[in-house]
DNA sequence: AAACATTCCAACCGCGTCCGG
DNA sequence: TCCGGACGCGGTTGGAATGTT
């Protein structure tokens, strides 16, 4: 950068600011918009930098902020968002409508992290922790090479309600299986990083990650093996072994695809189940990609898919149905309003 | 009541991107 | 094509508020 030559540079002031000059940058702002934030300061009359101002503006003047605590929607919409998206914090607070990037990550930081460690759960990564995912792995995997493997019934099931409720062995299958894998080239540290460090010129790759780090966490494990191979079957409509790789709907949904960038067309869908089956929805017939405009469109299918790992880490099939994903105990679906989803507010533009 | 520890959040910093000259 | 200014983003920090000993 070229340096300054005019001049001694006038000292800025740091730090908080006082109501005076909220004062000066609000009605400042008021009466000639902002314009060229370098300006700002010298046109309000103000000892900051213009980048100073902008922040003060953006993260706490601007009249349509909400303010105040986040509430069990928001913070669950933010934890599925991050589940995809990772530390995009602009992004993620784009879809909370009064809520700055800076807020949504001090939340984060402060709140949302600590709450899902406690319940085993690594927030970088939305897989269980190490010494969570312990018991299970004993048993059967070691995540952190872990392929998310998404069956086509649990993708139906997470729509859902266009189903029946699914009997004690598909309840058993209504979940993600994770298909251990050796061979990953890529980052060790699991495919919510690969999906959040995505560029234009790794789609493939994002589109790759996308179904695992929608689910990213969700992790169901079967106590009883016999189970496990009747779920997986069910699952993967095909043999145990050899699954079939489907995206749920969640990750599935235009929406959510163009959050990430990517498309409907850009990610693996049911057209892969080669098996002639009924349980997937390539060949029962189900819409994979869910339509928003209406109560049992994807998103909440995808906000109820959130909850099971709460059956996970609370103690398995045994837990309270109902009980929120991450959270404590809200019906995360009810609070969705897919019509209200498919507003402007929901555009990423 | 005082000292210390922890939490939370506003603000800062550095970097990348965009855009106009 | 290059350069520099403006802007936006994510990570980090400082310090006020709160809790604990």
């Amino acid at each position: 950068m070229a340096r300054r030559t005019s001049g001694p540079k006038k000292k800025l002031r740091r730090g908080l600011w006082s109501p005076e000059e909220d004062d000066k940058l609000v009605n400042h702002i008021a009466k000639y918009g902002h314009g060229c934030w370098s300006s700002v300061p010298k046109l309000a009359g103000l000892e900051r930098c213009g980048k100073s101002c902008r922040l003060r503006w953006i993260n706490y003047l601007r009249p349509d902020l909400k303010r105040g605590a986040f509430s069990q929607e928001e913070e669950d919409l933010i934890i599925h968002l991050h589940s995809m998206m990772g530390n995009k914090w602009s992004q993620i607070a784009s879809q909370l409508p009064g809520r700055t990037d800076n807020e949504v990550k001090n939340f984060w930081n402060s709140y949302v992290k600590k709450k899902l460690r406690q319940r085993g759960i690594d927030p970088a990564t939305h897989k269980p922790l190490p010494l969570a995912a312990e018991g299970i792995s004993s048993r059967t995997a070691v995540f952190s090479d872990a392929e998310l493997i998404l069956s086509s019934s649990a993708a139906a099931a997470a729509a859902g309600r266009h189903m029946p409720p699914p009997p004690v062995a598909a309840s058993a299958a209504e979940s993600y299986v994770y298909s251990y894998s050796h061979s990953s080239g890529g980052a060790s540290d699991g495919s919510l990083q690969s999906l959040s460090g995505y560029n234009s010129n790794s789609k493939q790759t994002a589109a790759d990650h996308l179904g695992a780090a929608a689910a990213a966490g969700y992790l169901q494990q079967e106590q009883d093996p016999a189970a496990a191979a009747a779920a997986a079957d069910a699952l993967h409509c095909g043999p145990s072994g050899a699954p079939a790789v489907v995206l749920p709907s969640v990750s599935s949904s235009s929406t959510l695809n163009s959050m990430a960038g990517l498309s409907p067309a850009a990610t693996t869908t049911d057209e892969q189940c080669t098996n002639n089956c009924s349980s997937c929805s390539f060949h029962s017939g189900l819409e994979p990609w869910l339509e928003l405009g209406s109560t049992s469109g994807y998103y909440g299918a995808a906000l109820d898919e959130l909850k099971w790992s709460d059956y996970v880490f609370d103690g398995g099939y045994g837990g309270q149905p109902g009980q929120g994903i991450y959270g404590d105990s809200k019906d995360a679906v009810q609070f969705v309003d897919a019509n209200a989803l498919s507003s402007s507010s929901w555009c990423l533009n």
